[in-house]
DNA sequence: AACACCATGGCAACCGGTTCCCTGGACGGA
DNA sequence: TCCGTCCAGGGAACCGGTTGCCATGGTGTT
């Protein structure tokens, strides 16, 4: 069986045209659908189409006005599983919207950010989803600025979630989510079974998203009346591997703490094995808990306390954001709540130790 | 301070070459960089490009030729871990080889899938990797075999990535990874530990990677002349849930198995906490094996035994397989290996079972 | 039968770039 | 001083579509 012969490269509308016996405006009104045009000549170009195989080029159709829209969700890494979620809900959210996506990953390196964001506003995008903690220095808020005004300027639209907000008057829309409250809670609540030394499992020191959490934990504690010891403040990234790291060295050091507050739940995850490696119980010996809920924190042993981030529905309310909004209305500034949820991994501190 | 002013909505070459005093073809050469132009003229130009911040359409150059060629990677749920890793793969590979990547999501909807690919031809994308298992059936080879053909005869190419084949003829190329093969090597290890009763937690039945798996599952219990019992055999999802949900029921149902095969890494986390809910000690009364290898396989709790996959790798791959494809080169097929990484969850079958 | 009118489809301009081809002017050599 | 050459830059065609405007021909009405 021979398929569809597929004869030249790629056939043009012309082609399609002179195959059909018409002109290229005739078969664009058909494929265009509204313009009338007799059934006669409807099926002869809808036959042309088919044996041609025909697709009309959609770049050619964007720069004529109407194409499909395009929006991109700029991120670190596609592997963490809380962006992993995050651009799930964008990329439903985009194509409901009938709106193409595009995801680029840059690995952490500005410039990769920089040279997306050009490059979007290159190609026209209805607007780009900056994603993820960040240095916020003047530096940054400088560069963002001149992001969101390019992209102002190009009729496109700059959105930050999760991103450290710029000056005021920057034409962009920020989604965030209270990194610092959700802390707060977690931690309170690690205070209130009575725990006194917690080591806290931070990211990166110039990094937003771990620097809020971080204020989240030393509020909480200064609510309490209470002074951490910086001794207790560990920095490594955010992945499994330096909380395990990490947690085997707050052990070999001998640090002195009945409770750990990991900054992520891969964190946490890293840091859980490092505990029972020790043979310290969770939450016997050491209550343990994470931040951003994941879904496997149930399935680790114990199951992990953490924050719930609606990780998703962030995702989509940036997408929302950014295609809702009308040139000239203020700019959005939304900060969503977290909630701790309550699993196993934290208890009282043992009965043993004796501050 | 003022901003650049970012007058007009979005500046065209025109625009920036009546500010410069030049023609179009001048600005075009300038910003091209080849051709020989004047200092000063080349200093007018780029400081009108500076003063518009002028950024030339990526579409327009597209459609004339020059455009960066565009590749996409369409998946059914990039919340899935292993296939966040391929996506990363991948998305570092396209942009490494100067690519644009968009990524897609289709639910597990075949119609998506078809819309996309569909998309995809009319963006003139120079590769469309599809990627997962699916149900194998004749309409599945009909269907993908015409999208082979489209794109093939558009001059692009299709790559499928953990697929089933399609006749050969079909102008595609398929890279796969050795289902079969990983799961009787990991079933042949757990029956080496004396286990003689091994639940199975497959997924749909229809989904080609699934059937991979289950058919390695039986395969090794017939090398070693074992005939599984059919009750042993459960269905779901891949997902976490669906892992639990099944563990839950076979306890429930007072199943009869000593060890436990779960098809994803996902499903094997979520089985784990029905078993620790269940008050089972793994792999003390019951052993536990995944699949896949996601980075927390390692914080389970035993460390769970499974399957490595190299996704990311396969990603990698994916593209350097459709890009660097010369028209008319035969098509390439390619069988990944993969290989079982022993950690905790499988130890022999407690003493006091008697078969 | 003549007139008006409407349905249909072709021509050409345009979207925003690139590039071939050609011209005008500066400069060097005879 | 005159001519040949070379270089910089402009004009126009083209990439593959869409769409405003107009011509044509068939039909309905009186």
């Amino acid at each position: 069986m021979t398929r569809k012969s597929g004869d030249a490269s790629r056939s043009t509308i012309r082609d399609v045209a002179a195959r059909a016996g018409v002109s290229a405006s005739t078969v664009s009104r058909v494929l265009g659908g509204v313009y009338p045009v007799s059934a006669a000549t409807r099926g002869r170009v809808m036959r042309a189409v088919r044996e041609l195989d025909y697709v009309a080029d959609a770049r050619a159709k964007a720069i004529a006005g109407v194409g499909t829209p395009t929006l991109a969700f700029v991120l670190e890494d596609i592997t963490g599983p809380s962006f992993a979620h995050m651009a799930h809900g964008v990329e439903r959210e985009a194509t409901r919207l009938g709106h193409l996506c595009l995801v680029c990953s840059t690995e952490g390196d500005v410039r990769h950010e920089l040279e997306f964001v050009e490059m979007m506003r290159a190609q026209r995008a209805a607007a780009v989803i900056l994603v993820g903690g960040t240095a916020d220095t003047p530096e940054y808020r400088e560069r963002t600025h001149r992001m969101a005004d390019s992209l102002a300027s190009a009729g496109s639209r700059l959105v930050l979630c999760g991103r450290p907000p710029l000056d005021p008057g920057a034409p962009v829309a920020v989604i965030e989510y209270d990194n610092e409250g959700g802390a707060y809670t977690l931690v309170a609540h690690v205070l209130a079974q009575g725990h006194r030394r917690v080591l806290f499992l931070g990211g990166r020191t110039d990094h937003t998203t771990a620097l809020g959490r971080e204020r989240g934990y030393l509020a909480a504690h200064r609510a309490r009346g209470l002074t951490p010891d910086p001794a207790l403040l560990l920095h490594g990234d955010f992945t499994r591997d330096a909380g395990h790291r990490l947690m085997q060295q707050a052990l070999k050091d001998g640090l002195d703490f009945t409770a750990v507050v990991a900054s992520t739940d891969m964190v946490a995850a890293g840091a859980l094995t490092a505990l029972h490696e020790a043979g310290l119980s969770v939450p016997g010996d050491v209550s343990l808990a994470g931040y951003d809920d994941i879904p496997f924190a149930r399935d680790l042993h114990p199951a992990l306390t953490t924050v719930h981030v609606p990780y998703e529905e962030l995702g989509r309310l940036a997408v929302r954001t950014a295609l809702e909004h009308t040139p000239g209305a203020p700019d959005e500034h939304l900060l969503l709540g977290t909630h701790v949820v309550v699993r196993d991994s934290v208890g009282p501190p043992p009965a043993h130790w004796s501050r």
